[in-house]
DNA sequence: TAATCTCGCTAAACCGGTTTGCTAAACCGG
DNA sequence: CCGGTTTAGCAAACCGGTTTAGCGAGATTA
């Protein structure tokens, strides 16, 4: 009673054991009423006895599309997950995804390059997050022929793409301040994913950086280059730019943070330093994460959809993977200044001290 | 020059177009030392001319692995992407699938069933998070013959597994508020996944209540039913459940949190309250997420190494995936408690009330 | 010089399904 | 009873690769 690796069951081992062909066995799975029911039925019966299940890359290969989209990152998987923005914008495409029926395949950069990740990949479509359209790997993406949309992305005019107005969120942000009454600025930014590469103006970051800059102009406020750091999108990221900055002698009043991990992060090194917010400083993020609303005190911050950036991408994609639709739709959504408690008056004292030397 | 849709270039192309055969052609691409190198260079090279990659549903299909590995979760990803637990978790599993050359491919239960979901997944193993080992879907997996590696589940001894020592690590978060002289507890629970299922006694949350009563036992502090409120593992879940017990008359000066989302909900509900924590309020959490060490005051919680516990369950997964390794290892790894801002000594005043009616 | 080995490459089988084209039997109205 | 239409099911081609077995020519050995 040797028992040899019990192969898995073919479609030939049912075909055989029910006494009829692989046709039938692959029309009582797929188009039953193909078939008498009473033989459908024997055969489904045949199958389960014997534990049988279509090979699903088998059937892929015939049916010549895998029912699973890809979403492509820039940076490696295994520091993108604990994002909250990258958490909510999956939650997003996880949702269109269920509800369409497709299953989510995340491609990173796997030993450093995302082409080659994208090769072994077996995909109806990528969604991409934050990459420039300039990017080489975007460009072999495309010439392999997967569908293709872009989320946050300068793109190109004939793909499907999702973004949002940084660049006006940012203005407002930054007018809010101003309103305010605040004249001495830190702007705190994301820092490019490639060290050392020059911030893409046509970015996100580089129309966020853009918004703030246009609106400060408009009111006679001019931000001196190192009133602007840098650091990765946590919440450190934001301390340790808080700290370096306090360190270089900057006394701002008002800090511009480019993604609400950091500005949480500012928040925190704020406390550290003494200050109060926003009694003494005044903080605005970018994004509006779930946690932004429970930060003490609450962020005052910009809001984009994220979720919902991740669903009209995914919808975009399938409307193109599914219907071969030429016609792809560019969206724009907007975003909205969340006024809440971290920001706040300038301080007196200090615009006074600022006025002196000026 | 009418150009119909140009067909992907197949291996026969290629073979074609450089004069070789089919099988030269796939030499070239896996194992080009078995071509004179002229020839492997001028196959790739026309190759690459053509535009032609190799399918890669076609080259699973033989090969027969996939160099994917699933992540089976109990509830929809739409949920559960924006969990911090889950988020640390997932960059346990990407670091590690990453090293190992897999991608990653997420599986929720699709239309309701996971079973279903599994069939038509391609995947070389699978991690399974938060399932217990009896749900009927595992039962089903493992009969398809996919090697498993269980993660906070009780599981099957055969089968490789990940767990930590949640009855220990409640046991010392509630030994700890005990020796602060605290007598009047609140459990905030995380509900089941299903609604009004009755709570798995061998369950990560049955484990962790069981720790949390065992120590209170041992001081002889009994824990009325009514002071266990439970809810979905979110801020917003425990800012819900403290505002719930608050208003059924419940005056804790401890709570203990089985997440830590839920003790920062705790935190907030309690800043409402007009309670000070710790002055008025001792609460702990579960899990140690990232943001547990910068929450106002810092959050005293449970560590529990979340990231190398999905490290540890790939690792687990893929030594019985590649080496067809049957010995299969159980992991358990440790907790321990981390003290920092948000527990206190138990206030005087609430406890001589609360002497008073003895 | 004959026998053996190695090199470079190929033809054919195979992975596990789906789909197309077709046939034989049953049905059906006239 | 006959021609035409359904119905039920089959054989073979196909999806796009990989892999095994083997072949001819030149190099090496006996």
């Amino acid at each position: 009673m040797e028992e040899r690796t019990p192969r898995r069951p073919r479609i030939a081992d049912v075909a055989r054991e029910a006494g009829v062909s692989k046709t039938a066995v692959s029309f009582a799975f797929n188009s039953p009423d193909r078939l008498a029911p009473e033989t459908a039925s024997r055969i489904l019966d045949v199958a389960d006895s014997l534990g049988y299940r279509p090979h699903p890359v088998a059937r892929m290969l015939t049916q010549r599309h895998t029912h699973t989209i890809g979403v492509l990152t820039p940076q490696a998987l295994s520091v993108i997950f604990s994002n909250p923005f990258f958490g909510a914008f999956s939650e997003g495409v996880a949702l269109a995804a269920e509800q369409e029926g497709y299953a989510l395949h995340f491609i990173s950069p796997l030993h450093g390059s995302l082409a080659s990740a994208m090769g072994r990949a077996t995909v109806d479509g990528v969604v991409v997050i934050g990459l420039s359209a300039d990017h080489p790997e975007v460009e072999q993406i495309r010439a392999a022929g997967v569908p293709l949309a872009m989320v946050d992305c300068t793109a190109l005019p004939d793909q499907p793409s999702v973004v949002v107005d940084d660049e006006g969120g940012a203005r407002a942000a930054a007018e809010h301040l101003l309103a305010l009454g605040h004249r001495d600025y830190l702007v705190v930014g994301v820092e490019p994913p490639v060290p050392g590469a020059k911030l893409d103006p046509e970015g996100v970051m580089g129309k966020r950086l853009k918004g703030y800059l246009s609106a400060l102009a408009a009111h006679g406020v001019e931000l001196p280059d190192h009133a602007v750091v840098v650091g990765p999108a946590s919440i450190e990221g934001g301390i340790a730019a808080m700290r370096r900055a306090y360190e270089d002698g900057l006394r701002p009043t008002a800090v511009l943070a480019m993604s609400d991990a950091m500005a949480i992060g500012v928040l925190r090194a704020a406390r550290e330093l003494g200050l109060r917010v926003p009694e003494d400083l005044s903080v605005v993020g970018f994004d509006d994460i779930d946690l932004a609303q429970h930060t003490n005190p609450p962020l005052t911050t910009v809001h984009q959809p994220i979720r919902q950036k991740g669903e009209s991408a995914v919808r975009l994609l399938l409307s193109v993977v599914e219907r071969r639709d030429l016609r792809s739709e560019q969206l724009r959504l907007e975003t909205r200044l969340m006024v809440r408690g971290s920001t706040g008056p300038a301080p007196r004292r200090r615009q006074e001290v600022v006025r002196v030397p000026s």
